[in-house]
DNA sequence: AAGGGGTACAACCGCCGTCTG
DNA sequence: ACAGACGGCGGTTGTACCCCT
């Protein structure tokens, strides 16, 4: 036997909610807190699903919820997550302080659909309507075999608060591969000279269960950083550090080959050299990126959990 | 002023993973 | 171990509102 049900749905009221059923709602949370949504509506005197009264709160009542229109900088944010995450408006709307999933997930719906096809941009996979490629086209080198491969990074929470779970997901059109990714989670703690930063960050396996004919099998590890502390930047222009190593089903060590990854929202460029004999000078000279950063500290060094011996990417967004 | 079509958004529905008795 | 409720999520719907004719 399971647990009893936690309203009697007969006796339940639908619909639009009342300004007295809303106060009722705001005074027992403010008395109560939230949580406990099962005993909630009696325990408050409303005859309402625990469920209803959990998603009027959320999405309404929040004394933190921004309310008004969206902001140019959101709709940007809105549009680049949407690239990166799909459909997954809770995660968006993580990273947009007072937005709800259900607020982003209409103004979506409603305006910015509308605005990506004015543009003759298609909203589901922000491709150009005509066929042609966007800028999340790059080339990408593998082994001896030059292919091209559109590559999604799907984070899924690598904003804070620091335990969140970090998914990955990568997708390779040009290997027609979806690759199923085994998470991990790894804890990394980041020192510089002023402060020490704890995160937990999510390292991926990446396999690549059936490879078709020709096509090098890739064996990638990454791990996620949290953006980093610069917060005069608007958070999609915040970095984050992304460590990768990997290898191939026809080499069985890493190679020093130039591999460039980039996508809408994360723009991905690695050093043509190992890792273990990164140097600032060297990454400098090719403009990748000012400086070898690991998590927030930017000096050169190995990423402690890949124990000096994996190639380490550096990720940004753009 | 009326009504028809379009839009915005609050609320519901159904699914799924987790939790509890 | 298992049945069934809970909590959370994305998709969909209902309806109030707006604008145009």
């Amino acid at each position: 036997m399971g647990r009893s049900p936690c309203c009697e749905k007969s006796h339940t009221n639908k619909g639009a909610w009342t300004k007295e059923e809303d106060e009722r709602l705001i005074n027992y949370i403010r008395t109560h807190g939230e949580g406990c949504w099962r005993s909630l509506p009696k325990a408050a005197g409303l005859l309402r699903c625990g469920k209803s009264c959990r998603l009027r709160w959320i999405n309404y009542l929040r004394p933190d919820l921004k309310r008004g229109n969206f902001t140019e900088e959101e709709d940007d944010i809105i549009i680049k997550l949407h690239g990166l995450l799909g459909n997954k408006w809770s995660l968006i709307a993580g990273r947009l302080p007072g937005r709800t999933d259900n607020e982003i997930k209409n103004y979506w719906n409603t305006h910015i659909k509308r605005k990506l096809i004015s543009r003759g941009i298609d909203p589901q996979t922000h491709r150009l309507l005509n066929g042609a490629t966007t800028t999340t086209t790059t080339n990408h080198d593998i082994t001896t075999t030059s292919t091209t491969t559109n590559i999604c990074l799907d984070y899924s929470s690598t904003s804070p608060p620091l335990n969140d779970k970090t998914n990955l997901m990568i997708m390779s059109q040009a290997l027609d591969t979806k690759f199923k990714l085994i998470p991990s989670i790894i804890e990394t703690t980041i020192e510089d000279n002023n402060t020490k930063c704890s995160s937990v960050t999510t390292e991926e396996t990446l396999i690549v269960p059936s490879q078709p004919q020709n096509k090098p099998s890739i064996n990638l590890e990454l791990s996620i950083g949290l953006p980093s502390h610069d917060d005069d930047q608007p958070i999609h222009k915040r970095n984050i550090n992304v460590f990768a190593t990997t290898s191939t089903s026809s080499s069985s060590h890493d190679s020093a080959e130039s591999r460039k990854f980039s996508c809408d929202f994360l723009k991905v460029e690695t050093p043509s050299c190992n890792a273990t004999t990164a140097s600032a000078s060297n990454i400098v000279a090719q403009g990748v990126c000012s400086c070898w950063q690991l998590g927030f500290n930017g000096t050169n060094q190995l990423c402690n959990s890949c124990q000096g011996s994996k190639r380490l990417y550096r990720y940004w967004l753009q």
